[in-house]
DNA sequence: AACTTTCCCAACCGCCTGGTA
DNA sequence: CTACCAGGCGGTTGGGAAAGT
């Protein structure tokens, strides 16, 4: 038996809200406040509006001090940042954003931050377009972003919110791949959605010293491992660890495809599904929700906290 | 100019959480 | 301890606007 709904739906009015329907919201509250009950107030004002609806106009749209339009390069970096530290909690992202909700937010991510971010832009269109400059110029123009220090920020804290899993795959691919072949008896067996054996093993036998079974976490940056040989954490690090050297990027081919696989086959594990896509076609995580719970609040203050301070001062002797 | 496709965002839906009786 | 309730939150949807063909 499901929940009873929180007011009589056939009775009130759904949809866009009419400039009186704002106005008498707007002066109720502005002078005698929400009284603490959002249900009770829609009868008291006369509108014919269910509770939830007149709490959710007044937060993201009638509220004082509403920040409308468009989001500045440094708004940008704060919601990349914390999304990719602490994912899809918009509330908590708002927080950091003054005058800006967490709807607005989850709109502006979904529909324009995500695909800048991901290089998935309108313009990608164009990329049939013969002699394929436009896409060059394009991925370019992603890459310019992420050799950015607060988006070079941003890739790196992907360590920080999802399960070592995803850090193994960043830093070491074709090392992860091997050990699974060991653990299921299976040569063939790839649980990404692209070949790891392409990333250049020259590249990452440098990086296998740091093997993240043996990493312990910072404590003041949750689920980011750090390493015995002294490395220690750095925000950095993961570009650091990069396939390919970052810095040296001549933006050739197969480098740019490495760098999409990468960026791509991350999203489809995370998600678990086409992020280009909002088909309920979706289908299942391998990553276990419950084995990997997405941080708590006081490990974002965590997280947080550590970012500010950019680096920790001081490293643990020793793992645990 | 007409039609189709894609984008954008306000609003809705339903689950989760915390307070309280 | 349990049940109920309201508030809060994140995912999703619907429709108008803009862009593309």
């Amino acid at each position: 038996m499901g929940r009873a709904p929180c007011c009589d739906k056939a009775n009130v009015k759904r949809g866009p809200w009419s400039p009186e329907e704002d106005a008498k919201l707007k002066s109720h509250i502005e002078e005698h406040g929400t009284g603490g009950n959002w249900i009770a107030l829609p009868h008291k004002i006369g509108l014919k509006r269910c509770g939830k609806s007149c709490r959710l106009r007044w937060l993201n749209y009638l509220r004082p001090n509403i920040k409308h339009g468009s989001f500045s390069e440094e708004e940008d970096h704060i919601i990349c940042t914390l999304y990719l530290n602490i994912g899809s909690r918009w509330s908590i992202i708002a927080s950091q954003l003054p005058g800006r909700t967490d709807n607005d937010i989850k709109n502006y991510w979904n529909t324009r931050l995500k695909k800048k971010l991901m290089g998935m832009q309108r313009k990608d269109q164009q990329f049939s377009k013969p002699g394929g400059l436009v896409k060059q110029e394009m991925k370019r123009d992603v890459l310019e972003d992420v050799k950015a220090p607060s988006l070079c920020m941003s890739m790196n804290l992907y360590q920080s919110y999802w399960p070592s899993e995803f850090s193994l795959l960043l830093t070491n691919p074709n090392q992860h791949h091997q050990e699974l072949h060991v653990k299921t008896q299976d040569p063939t067996f790839n649980p990404y959605p692209f070949d790891t054996t392409s990333i250049q093993p020259e590249l990452l036998d440098q990086n296998s010293k740091k093997h993240i079974s043996t990493a312990s976490y910072h404590p003041q940056l949750p689920n980011t491992p750090y390493f015995a040989n002294g490395d220690g954490i750095n925000l950095f690090q993961e570009f650091n660890n990069f396939p390919f050297e970052i810095n040296e990027f001549d933006y050739n081919t197969t480098q740019l495809d490495q760098f999409d696989e990468l960026v791509g086959g991350l999203d489809n594990l995370i998600h678990g599904s086409n992020c280009t896509s909002s088909s309920a076609e979706s289908t299942t995580s391998w990553v276990d929700p419950l084995a990997h719970p997405r941080p708590s609040p006081m490990a974002y203050e965590d997280c947080r906290r550590g970012l500010l301070q950019n680096r920790p001062s001081e490293q643990p002797s020793q793992f645990q």
